[in-house]
DNA sequence: CCAATCGTCAACCAATCGGTTGAATAACGC
DNA sequence: GCGTTATTCAACCGATTGGTTGACGATTGG
């Protein structure tokens, strides 16, 4: 009964679960080197691993003990095309989303 | 401390919202005619517009004892400039936003 | 004036969320 | 083999979510 939206917006509603996309990025990252900047459990962070990979924004691949994060932006292109059909927006200006990137690895990442 | 950005996409999450704002998109509706597709009471659609309200997806103005709810885009904005730095998608393919509204109103919209 | 309509408020409920801790499982390196 | 490292599991917790119902305040039309 859920929508794969539902998954994928609820996802993206939690800062800490952006940041790790966003750190994902960069490169893929062990679950260990993926919780190190945050101040709470390696727990909770495989929690949001594991809601991340539900919602199809990351997949994991174990190898030997290390389990690799790897970013999936195809999930994104579903949202992304609904989102985009409510403002006719001017086309993506990228320069915006790096300002936008910045502002948001300034914060404190709690 | 809580960000925009986490307002827009937890408010995204819900598929009733998403109908409403989908709603909208063909014109500005009082609440009672909002609620009247839906399979719940009046005050919970109350409560999902105040969300809306609240993320800026959309405003709500009261016009003697009608209140008028009016889509909002540009909180939007912001939240699909995050979503397409991740993807590196072509340019907006509005055919298959037309093809994802369909799809979504002929769902069952509870 | 008064009944009906529009919408919110308040209290309540079960389910989910985001976090914790401690134990368990699995693979590594020496 | 054994301690160490990587990750998840299970139980628990308080807070939030999405819904209900019933009462309420405001505005309307006849």
């Amino acid at each position: 009964m859920e929508n794969r939206l539902d998954l994928v917006f609820a996802a993206l509603s939690d800062p800490t679960r952006r940041a790790i996309l966003t750190m994902l990025l960069e490169d893929d990252m062990a679950v260990t080197d993926v919780a190190e900047p945050f101040e709470m459990s390696l727990a909770a962070i495989s929690k949001h691993l594991t809601i991340l990979t539900r919602a199809g924004l990351i997949t994991q691949e174990k190898r030997g003990r290390v389990k690799w994060c790897k970013l999936d932006p195809s999930a994104l292109r579903e949202a992304s095309v609904w989102m985009q059909g409510f403002g006719q927006f001017e086309p993506v200006n990228l320069d915006a989303f790096e300002r936008f990137l910045e502002e948001e690895l300034r914060e404190d990442p709690n």
